[in-house]
This record gives C-alpha cells, structure tokens and sequence, in this order.
DNA sequence: GCTTGACCTTCCCATCGTGGCAGCGCCTAC
DNA sequence: GTAGGCGCTGCCACGATGGGAAGGTCAAGC
C-alpha cells in the first residue's frame, strides 16, 4: 500500500536514493525488497529508519555510531543510560573537534591582527607560517 | 654537507617521509634530486619549506590553499594584502566548520539532558532522531 | 502500439590527507 | 658477507558523498 520506490522514499525521508544505496550496500539498511524489475521497495518503516539515519548523521554521528543507534533504536528494552553514554561520548568528541577548530583560528586569527594587509610585502602571517 | 636523505629531511622537518613524498607527487615540492641509486636529496632549503607546509596544515589551510601561499611566500614584492585576503577567508571557514560543530553539540545536548539515562527504555535522544 | 522522458539498476571513479603494506633495492656496520 | 635499517614504487584503505556511464523499466501522451 504505502510501497514506494527510491526515489519516493528519497523525497519522503530528505536521504538521496544515492545514499539509500549506500546504506544498504554497508548494511545499515536491510536489503529491501525488490519488484520483479529489480526495483527497491520501501514502506512507511523505512522512511522512518532514514529519517533517523538522516538526523543522526546531522549530529554528526558516524555510520558505525548510526548502527549502534539503530540497536538501541530498534531494542525497546534497553536502559537510556546506554543512549546517554553514546551521546556523551560523541558530545565530547564534537567539543575536541570544535576547540582544535579554535586554536587554529586563535592562532591564526594572532597572524592577521599582526598583518598590515597593504602594498608591502612584509608580512607577520607568512613569517609566522616560516618559523 | 647539509644534503640528507628522506628520513633526515623528515625528522628535522616534522613531516613524514610517506607525506614528503606524496607532495612531490601533487607538485607542492619540486622533483627532489637523486642519488645514482635514486635516493631523494634534501638541503636546508627544502626542510624550511617543508616546515612552512607544516605550520600551514596545522591552521587547516588545504594543500590547494597552501600551493598559493607558497607562491606567495616565495614571491617578496606581493603585496601584504593578498596574503591577509587569504588568511581571513581561511578564518571564515574555520568559523563556519566551528559554527557546524557547536550547532550539532548544542541539539545533542539538549537531547541529552532531556534523558534520564537510567535503567528505564525511555529515551528522549532517540527520540528526538525519530522525529 | 510506439516513443519519450523520467526513473531505476550496477559499476567505476573522484574527493582529501594520511597510513599501511608488499616487494624490492641500497648502504653501512659488524 | 650478512643483517637490519633505510629508501624506492605502487597499491589499497579510510568516510561519506557526488558524478557519470551504460543499460533496463515504466507510464503518459500521441
């Protein structure tokens, strides 16, 4: 009834038929059946998986994390504690990625506050790029 | 006298022989001269360079980005201006990955302290990737 | 019924920077 | 002369995604 093929459940879930592919072909997705054509089929079920697929990877959680996620995700009987510690785990990870993000533009940010930025050619950045 | 071998460029350089190599294969060095039995030969020159190349990856800055400012580093009448105009887009990236990150640690972590993260199922963090 | 165009399929290649490994040659200290 | 440490090339891998080619399928309009 609701069956619909990629490229439905590629606009229903915001995921590009491309990526759906993907996600099976690394089993993040089951191998979803398909018509006599070879065409995949795809139910309300799915949609909902890739909407879940969609908003974790804009979390920034990896693939591998994903399929953890859709474990805990699919077992009704775990404990949220397990949830959390993932979620905070990956938390502390964006938090490093986001401070050598910092320290970068600090350190670069220092160079430019240094740098004339007119016709001459003497310049703090370069110099200190040379040290 | 101060002409050495991949591995000694390497350590006073702080780049890898692996990675030495592979930036003379996408041209950000020039062809190193060999020894009869085709060993690379570096000098003093080379190990500052290869140092400028480090400090400029440690800011982020792309292999692309970093053939430009070789250019130029190694061009003294260009005007500081360039180099600025340069840096400060740099810098604009960092802050758009930064704001990226801080965005997907910001929507975690509202999930997060909205999850009891006990021995109960209920778990608003999956939740909020069902939605 | 036939054509057209949109959709589907698989397979391959590219990104970006880095690491690892294999298989081989070279060089030096013993 | 041999061992082991270095160097060489070349291939494969990562992670997630996009692009494209070459071909099959389906539905709408004529």
């Amino acid at each position: 009834m609701t069956t619909m093929n990629i490229g439905r459940a590629a606009s229903a879930s915001g995921v590009t038929p491309k990526m759906i592919r993907h996600y099976e072909s690394v089993r993040l997705l089951e191998r979803a059946p398909r018509s006599d054509a070879g065409y995949r089929h795809y139910g309300e079920r799915e949609v909902h998986t890739l909407r879940f697929i969609r908003h974790a990877r804009h979390l920034g959680f990896s693939i591998e994390q994903i399929r953890s996620l859709l474990d805990l995700w699919r077992d009704h009987e775990r404990p949220s504690r397990e949830v959390k510690a993932m979620a905070m785990s990956h938390i502390a990870a964006l938090e490093a990625k986001e401070t050598e993000l910092r320290t970068m533009r600090i350190a670069l940010d220092r160079l430019i506050h240094a740098c004339h930025g007119d016709d001459r050619p003497q310049c703090p950045i370069l110099d200190g790029l040379t040290e």
